[in-house]
DNA sequence: CGCTTTTTTAC
DNA sequence: TAAAAAAGC
């Protein structure tokens, strides 16, 4: 196939293994152009937050690597994807352009564009599953529909054809791929690391973005973790989860991978079975929110139950949303858990119900406020995972908690911190004169949340 | 993946 | 009299 040339456009997807995008690109006999595109601009696509971006510099420069063991090269271009990609196709006389799929309504049409677009040039474009498990449109309901509740989703997802097995990292040919060395930006010169002031020092110390971080964080789990899961996951001051969250963000790992791997080590050991059926149902969720995000486009911006357009949200003052994003509410656990988030860019799971239940319940502050907050400081914000699970907590969404289930954070931190000892190692000063007063009565706040509440229903 | 209050049950 | 269960928000 001489004068061909494969484009393979890494978007989620930023590994070597278990990418099908790649792996077809390779079964071509032809030069293989890597391309990654910092979109920014295109109208609809949200700009990665701030840790976010952090993670993306650290599996850009992973990727890179790996490609270039195979002998490849990982192109960088800045701009609107619907401009630069055709730009690299025409530049690079490409015959051939793939990429695996993402499932956002911008990205979606963006993609579908391009497509149509490339195709009517004589173009071959493929597109791949890798990202999800289950495409959103592959899975119905008995009537037809889709789904709006998590049980008989995951019952259905268990009940379908298994996932497939994931694919191997393409072997180079003898000589090495051919490839094709673009001009490109330096990574550096996107300034995805923050500089003045550094805020990053706590994510370096937590986290090794890249597949190779992945998969050593997996089969660590899967040896030391998966076992006490179903007793630990739920408490804070315990490394009882699996971690791998932001790494399924930007596809370091992929969930063929993560799914095959549990399920082998359920197989092989009958002790952490429990656990690792566990494990999976979280992995589900995760495929829900997907499902969810694609067949409700406005996930993230607008309310799933209409009656919620009427809440009377109260619209924060900068000092209360300030002590709220900063951990200075004056309640231990939610100040723990945001002090948490502000250092390493995670915060655990039961600690994300309780402080956003205080937001939107205590401080009756519309959960669209604390959902951006996480997008800017979570390392795992994915659109669809954090529409979603703010939903859940403000009882907006579909298969949402009740708005009337408000979270006692004393109550939480008693039953999952009976110690104190995630609050201790997040909020030193806790229990001396310099932690605040809580900045609002949990049990009036309650009450008048309850109010608001009577009053759109 | 709640909390609180009320009612019932078990000493 | 207190623990457990149920009900309502």
């Amino acid at each position: 196939m001489t004068g061909s040339t494969t484009l393979v456009w890494f978007r989620d997807d930023l590994r070597v293994r278990d990418n099908p995008a790649l792996t077809a690109a390779a079964k071509r006999d032809a030069p293989i152009v890597c391309l990654y595109v910092l979109d920014d601009e295109s109208a609809g696509v949200r700009p990665l937050g701030g840790a976010s971006r952090w993670w993306l510099h650290g599996s850009l420069e992973a990727l890179a690597g790996e490609l270039e063991e195979l002998g490849l090269t990982l192109t960088l271009r800045r701009g609107p994807a619907a401009e630069v990609v055709p730009a690299v196709v025409s530049e690079t006389s490409a015959d051939a352009a793939f990429w695996n799929r993402r499932y956002g309504d911008a990205e979606r049409a963006i993609d579908t564009e391009l497509k149509s677009g490339l195709r009517a040039d004589g173009i071959e474009v493929q597109s791949f599953q890798a990202s999800v498990l289950v495409e959103p449109w592959t899975i119905q309901t008995g009537q037809g529909g889709w789904y709006k509740v998590f049980t008989p989703f995951y019952k259905a997802v268990l009940a379908g054809p298994p996932p497939r097995q994931p694919l191997p990292a393409p072997a180079a040919p003898d000589g090495g791929f051919h490839h094709r060395r673009l001009d490109g930006d330096d990574l550096a010169d996107w300034a995805l690391l923050p500089t003045r002031p550094d805020w990053a020092e706590g994510l370096r110390d937590r986290w090794r973005p890249g597949s190779a971080g992945a998969r050593h964080r997996l089969s660590s789990f899967l040896r030391a973790g998966i076992g006490a899961y179903p007793d630990e996951h739920d408490l804070p001051a315990e490394d009882g989860t699996s971690s791998l969250s932001p790494h399924l963000r930007f596809g370091d790992v992929s969930p063929f991978e993560v799914w095959h791997a549990t399920d082998r080590h359920r197989a092989g050991a009958p002790a952490d079975a429990a656990g690792a059926s566990a494990f999976l149902r979280q992995i589900v969720w995760r495929e829900f929110a997907y499902h969810l995000l694609y067949h409700l486009p406005s996930l993230g911006t607008e309310n799933m139950r209409e009656e919620f357009d009427a809440f009377p949200w109260v619209k924060p003052s900068a000092p209360d949303l300030e002590a709220w994003q900063q951990g200075r509410t004056g309640i231990p656990l939610v100040d723990a858990g945001m002090r948490e988030l502000w250092r390493t860019g995670v915060m655990h799971n039961r600690v994300r119900m309780v402080v956003a239940s205080f937001l939107v319940k205590n401080l009756r502050v519309d959960w669209r406020v604390g959902e951006a907050w996480f997008w800017d400081t979570l390392v795992d914000a994915d659109a669809a995972s954090n529409a979603l699970n703010w939903q859940w907590v403000a009882g907006s969404g579909p298969d949402a908690a009740p708005y009337f289930r408000v979270f006692n954070p004393e109550l939480q931190a008693e039953k999952f911190d009976p110690h104190g000892e995630y609050v201790k190692r997040w909020v030193p000063e806790f229990g001396t004169a310099d932690y605040p007063e809580p900045m609002v009565d949990l049990k009036e706040s309650r009450r008048a949340a309850l109010d608001a509440y009577a009053s759109i229903r």
